[in-house]
DNA sequence: CATGAATGAGTGTTCATTCAT
DNA sequence: CATGAATGAACACTCATTCAT
């Protein structure tokens, strides 16, 4: 359970939060909402247009506060390796100490009720990784001449998905296997 | 007796896809299922028990027919490398020519509708996969000696990945990149 | 648990009363009728026309039953407070021992379900203990002179809510209880 | 805020009174309270939990009528006769002219949908009839030295079978039979 | 700004009964 | 005689949202 905030908006975000991790995305309703928020049902429109609205600005929120997380400290002038394993043990870092944002921002990922343009704003909030890094190892050649999306997929896809059962219970994700999951993304993607 | 009609239930899985395709997952209710199948309501109830009885036999039902295609003529004495780019192979051209099915199993995987039950039962169909060709190359040394599950989430997670961008139409999965991503899985996991 | 009968009409009637003892009348289906008579649903409607017309055979089956059991050994020539008090044993000794028909007439008496002829039917069968108990009573003047039927209910309601209350654990109906009841109800009506 | 329309509440207790008393119970059901209320299904539940919490809530109410009739100008000095006779007459008086609340009540009474709590609130508001009736008067061996419990059904019982039996067009329940019913009661209870 | 009241549309499910064999 | 298949109508209840204050 979370702190009540005096920011009603912040409550909002945090009660949608906690009740998707307690009941799935598909158990969210607005009364159950408010309820958590200590706040009426109606107040949540207030703030937000509808039911989609609220959940597309705390997805692009939370994702804020990830990138935010992952970009500090990024030294833009290590060697590429340093700087790719530098961000991808921050992102692990990152899903590991915040299970419910990741957990949110995995479910809501593959819901229709997001928009194109909230998954768009979110990107680009990446971007600056895209650019020093992926493309980057392209031009020096470190790596492989591919669509940067297939660099992106290969660094992060494998650790969310074990990280997924990590969460479940089904696998343990522990120093030593994030160690060889680095390993592989890095073969997969050097040239 | 009026016998059973062996279409009814298949058109209610038709139904059923052709839905979760068109609105989600979440978008599908027993009534429009019905609507869609061209039954009533409570004729589904003769065929399952409930909706969550429906969707794990659908899961169970569409996972099978995606193990037999993978399986055809499956050969096992082959070179390691032939074995995982043939599975590879025919495991992407499941997902492209059966779009339907595969967004129906990436969605429900996620959900909590899904009995562990369903998963194991589904998940052992692919068996023979993980012995004759994962464990087999760790054996060899061929792959790098980690976890199973580690080899079948670099081989298997970032093509489903990037098959979802492909029908979102953000991303052409043609046959240039089709071998690329091959490539890289293979780096990610060979020793 | 009732044993199953070869007679299909019998073991209906069974697994009527079973579930009504379980359920409540509310809860008694066609469907779980069949389900715990071991029968289609369908073969429900050989023997009887509807759900009503199955309650209203069975509550005269079961009301002939009692009245066979209160009638055996009645004497008509006994005086008429050992009548009374015999015929009030016996029909304290038939709840007891026969709860659960107990309690479904006690349920469908009150159900707007049971036919006016019906109760009629089932009411005839106790006829004769209304002549020869009675109204000879009243005749004799050992009793009130007053309409019958309030010395049949003073005679058997406070035992009849006695009983429910005995078989919901409020109340102890034991040999004492009963030689008070059967001593308050002769004060009733005797003259 | 829009202000809670307090008739609102009473219409729609109205309308499952009256709805009762044309299908009994068994065919009450929420939709149908709304259609007679005038008021959408989903509004009944702003002011109740679900169905079963209505109805316990209208059972308290109504009791509570009940006793606040009976408990008017009841007085503890008279005599115990002329206090069992006049609480006797007020809870007939009661019963005639409120058949609609007397029937919901015998008909919710058996029903499991009762709750215990509900019960057992309901009983205490009768509380001073046992104690300063029933119990005094056995202390003053006026009554019989039995269970406070026989004494009561002795006295409510026949009355409320002799009504249904009224309402039911059975039996007319005019003031000789009610002078009958009370004498009756009083021989059963008195020492 | 904040909110309790109110609701139409929808949910999954059960029901008594009929149909076709 | 017996039955599994099939169904329209109904059920209790939840939903996202709007209204009036």
């Amino acid at each position: 359970m979370r702190h009540k905030d005096e920011n009603k908006n912040e409550s909002i975000f945090n009660a949608t939060i906690d009740l998707i991790n307690e009941q799935g995305l598909a158990g969210v309703s607005m009364s159950k909402i408010a309820k958590k928020a200590n706040v009426s049902a109606s107040t949540i429109y207030v703030y937000f247009e509808n039911k989609e609205d609220l959940l597309n600005k705390l997805f692009i929120d939370v994702k804020k506060k990830m990138s935010l997380e992952i970009f500090t400290n990024f030294d833009d002038s290590t060697s590429l390796q340093i700087a790719f394993e530098t961000s991808l043990r921050k992102f692990i870092q990152f899903i590991i100490t915040n299970k419910e944002y990741f957990l949110f921002i995995e479910q809501f990922q593959n819901s229709p009720l997001l928009h194109k343009i909230s998954l768009e704003e979110s990107t680009e909030l990446f971007e600056p990784l895209y650019k020093s890094l992926f493309e980057k190892g392209k031009q020096q050649q470190v790596f492989k001449q591919v669509d940067t999306k297939l660099l992106v997929i290969f660094t992060f896809r494998p650790v969310i998905e074990l990280a997924k059962e990590h969460f479940n219970g089904n696998f343990e994700l522990n120093q030593e296997k994030m160690d060889e999951i680095i390993h592989m993304s890095w073969d997969a993607i050097k040239a």
